[in-house]
DNA sequence: CCTAATCCCATTGACGCCCATGATATCCCA
DNA sequence: TGGGATATCATGGGCGTCAATGGGATTAGG
């Protein structure tokens, strides 16, 4: 199944291209369409990415939603209107278009931030502020987790 | 299986034709009809689209609704009335006719917003207005999301 | 006969495809 | 164990192709 992990920080050359990580093409490499699927995300300056079966995963469970309620309208607005599929050229690079880079403030280089299932795309400064903010909370919430009870595993 | 997903905004000539992206029309490529089906949506300015097949499947659902009823007349009467098959000339662009631009106020661009299944065309201003909107509805939705069971997606 | 839609061709600009380079890690063999 | 050969990957740049767009010609239809 699909496993992203690690961080990789790659340059964005003069024309917007950048490498997708090695390991995470490999990870993709059973997919037929060869490239990832990227979108904003709602609360981070990052972007959210994966192979297209995760999109259509996605799709699965909006069906669950009658068409045409306000709730089916949000949701697919936010997440087919704004996700881009972004396609491997030769070497395996993508092409980050305006939108997204204004999103995520990308300028020169790309951090690539495994998540496991799926993974996500940072400036990379921006990327360290969040990752000191996150290992904060998580040091904040340690005792909150441990009086919840074993439950807690990787939350 | 047919999916729409990204936005394009592509300019409506002085004639009244604007090109269907390239993505989309690969969508449709199996299609016997070369060309979309598009209506004006009955709660947002804009235009419902997708290929045949789907208009079909739209047909089915509304086999769940009682002949002759309130609601099957409401349904069938803007679902199908209003429906036009717009078919692609040769450079794969359509021609938009008075009433649908009228509907979803379409001048000099026209923006196709990818929904999944189907897709929007829009003013594109008026999509911008829209998608901030739905955006931050489904913020505040997330954990609906989550609770319906797709993966984690982000947290 | 006039208006309007369809077809056909030209332009241009972006994107995909290809090759070259350099740097790094891996492997093989002495 | 060390050093050289090799494969892999990130990066840069040139070039061809295709998509979007515009305009003219041809046909249909009222």
């Amino acid at each position: 199944m699909a496993l992203f992990i690690d961080t990789f920080v790659n340059k964005i050359d003069r024309k917007g291209r950048v490498s997708v990580p090695a390991t995470f093409r490999a990870t993709l490499a059973e997919q037929t369409f060869q490239g990832i699927v990227a979108f904003p995300s709602f609360k981070l300056q990052a972007l959210h990415c994966a192979g297209m079966d995760w999109m259509q995963s996605l799709i699965d469970s909006t069906q669950n939603v009658d068409l045409f309620s306000q709730e089916h309208d949000d949701l697919t607005a936010s997440l087919f209107a704004d996700a881009k599929q972004l396609a491997f050229d030769g070497e395996g690079r993508i092409m980050l278009p305006e939108a997204l880079c204004a999103h995520a403030k990308l300028t020169e280089a790309a951090a690539f931030a495994g998540r496991g299932r799926y993974f996500e795309i940072w400036e990379p400064q921006a990327l360290e502020a969040y990752k000191a903010e996150a290992r904060q909370r998580a040091a904040d919430k340690q005792r909150t987790l441990r009086q919840q009870g074993s439950e807690g595993s990787h939350r």
